[in-house]
RNA sequence: CGCGGGGUAGAGCAGCCUGGUAGCUCGUUUGGCUCAUAACCAAAAGGUCGUUGGUUCAAAUCCAACCCCCGCAACCA
């Protein structure tokens, strides 16, 4: 049986779990359902990022301890998951004792790549963080949060010096050995990799105390790339472990604005380590309200949570994997949302589920699945290139092939006309259809289909409630 | 000349790599059906494919220039 491994982003735990989350678990959970089915054994990684700065500063002013705050946060996010239905086999948080007791071991095995250097730059007292020159002259020196100069200041910090490996990864990317999706991304990436300069891998633990000691230098703590990307391994149980079986991942998923850390400084740690890089990077996109970057400043944030109280989860994981864009930023709106359990949610399938079930239970038919159900070719093709999206509209166009034959068909002038045994056929022929489309539909939407499953088993009757229920109209 | 994405019917998108009567979904209009969640099926209307020029028998598609939106530029998915 093939193993194969599939990774999440870990998300920052300083807030509550938001569309973008979403997202990803959404796109990586299809992935591994779909994997499973095909039939591989499948692990899949999902977690919290839990150290650094902000999150100290904001337990800080909440005035609890960072740990109670974390652990609160990590549950929430815990939650966030299995309302959205995720079948995620690992769960880790970066202040687990093992991860950071992993994590150190791992920098140890990258020392040879790493160095310290003094660093020079523009720092805002205010802020707490060093600025880009760039940045500096465009606010004319003058921080636009806090009115206040920014200080030149100097710190010493590790390096991990990525150009070490530089070659190799733009080869494994050039190559496709590592692939970079969507394709318009990898030049992308290829093109900061020449830029890309050695990594600042730790802070001094005058700036920074809540995050993972260095080895052997009581004075440093790790920032944030070391130990947050080494999550994907040291769930695994790296070092300790071996992980061969499951490494390396066949695909990690990811935001676009944290592809390139995934693209380069991850890949250079890999290296550093001797492990071979992971087989596929996907980077999606955002999701965007009507046209615009969710913030808060704005105030066009939608809530998941919202959305997912709406009409459950499968109408959630419907929208997001379909209609928008796994590679591209695409829209969020109430209106499209709704639009789209309405009219193919609760018209095309549920109805065709619901007209199929009463006729059968009118004339007292049963159902048992006599095939083997498989994949088509077409349909394992864009799962296979991570078009999940298009996998799912070439489904959806089968559902509403049913929809069609049975009005070609006219199963009821059959009942009416008496002819039994014809009618059985018909509908048996019908039912084997649907069952054969709920079973790819299974990887987007496990709920629902589970429950269509259910329905065409032995004595088939409609479902007590509606799958898809519609708002009374007033 | 920082990097990248996009500009195709009222809306959202596909087609562009590998030129050959402009396609899908929603919406609108009309018709059909009645098993079904006022659902389903069919047909019609609607586009100078961002602009200009070039290559070609033929350009949404290839080439050049330009215009307009939107992201990214050391950590917001």
């Amino acid at each position: 049986m093939a193993k194969t491994y599939i990774t999440t982003a870990i998300p920052y735990v300083n807030g509550a779990p938001h569309i973008g989350h979403a997202m990803d678990y959404c796109l990586a959970d299809t992935f591994a359902r779909y994997a499973r089915l095909r039939g591989d054994e499948v692990r899949f990684q999902a977690g919290v990022d839990e150290h650094g700065n902000k999150i100290f500063q904001k337990a800080s002013s909440l005035r609890i301890p960072v740990q109670e705050y974390v652990n609160k946060n990590a549950q929430s996010f815990k939650d966030f998951i299995s309302d959205l239905n995720v079948s995620n086999t690992d769960f880790i948080r970066t202040t687990d004792v093992e991860h950071v007791r992993r994590c150190q071991e791992i920098w140890t095995r990258l020392r040879n790549h790493i160095y310290k250097a003094k660093y020079e730059g523009w720092y805002c007292s205010g802020c707490e963080r060093f600025v880009t020159q760039k940045e500096h002259d465009e606010n004319h020196g003058i921080c636009p949060d806090h009115a206040k100069a920014y200080e030149k200041l100097s710190e010493e910090n590790y390096y991990l010096r990525i150009s070490d490996f530089k070659e190799q990864i733009k080869k494994a990317i050039e190559t496709n050995e590592m692939r970079i999706l969507p394709e318009f991304r990898k030049n992308e990436v290829l093109a900061l990799l020449d830029e890309s300069p050695d990594v600042s891998v730790s802070r001094s633990t005058v700036q920074l105390t809540w995050g993972v000691s260095v080895p052997d230098d009581d004075t440093q703590v790790m920032y944030v790339w070391i130990d947050a990307l080494s999550n994907y391994i040291t769930v695994l149980g790296y070092p300790d472990q071996d992980i061969s079986a499951w490494w390396p991942a066949a695909a990690q998923f990811v935001g676009k604005d944290i592809l390139r850390f995934h693209a380069i400084i991850w890949p250079a740690m890999l290296l550093g380590l001797g492990l071979p890089l992971p087989k596929v990077i996907l980077s999606h996109g955002f999701v965007l309200a009507n046209g615009q970057k969710m913030s808060k400043t704005i105030g066009n944030v939608v809530d998941p949570m919202d959305v997912l109280q709406r009409h459950g989860i499968d109408a959630f994981r419907y929208y997001f994997l379909r209609h928008v864009d796994t590679f591209l930023d695409s829209d969020f709106t109430w209106d499209k949302f709704e639009e789209s359990y309405n009219n193919e949610l609760a018209n095309d399938l549920g109805n065709l589920v619901q007209r199929l079930a009463a006729i059968m239970a009118k004339n007292n038919l049963e159902y048992s699945a006599e095939q083997e159900y498989c994949f088509s070719g077409e349909y394992i093709k864009l799962m296979d290139d991570f078009e999940f999206a298009r996998a799912f509209d070439l489904v959806w166009e089968k559902v509403r092939a049913i929809n069609r034959q049975i009005d070609e068909k006219k199963p009821w002038e059959l009942a009416k006309a008496g002819k039994n045994s014809e009618l059985a056929e018909c509908l048996k022929g019908l039912v084997a259809r649907l069952l054969t489309v709920n079973y790819e539909l299974s990887p987007f939407l496990p709920n629902v289909t589970g429950k269509i499953s259910e329905i065409f088993t032995g004595n088939v009757r409609p479902p007590e409630t509606p799958l898809f229920p519609k708002e009374q109209k007033k």
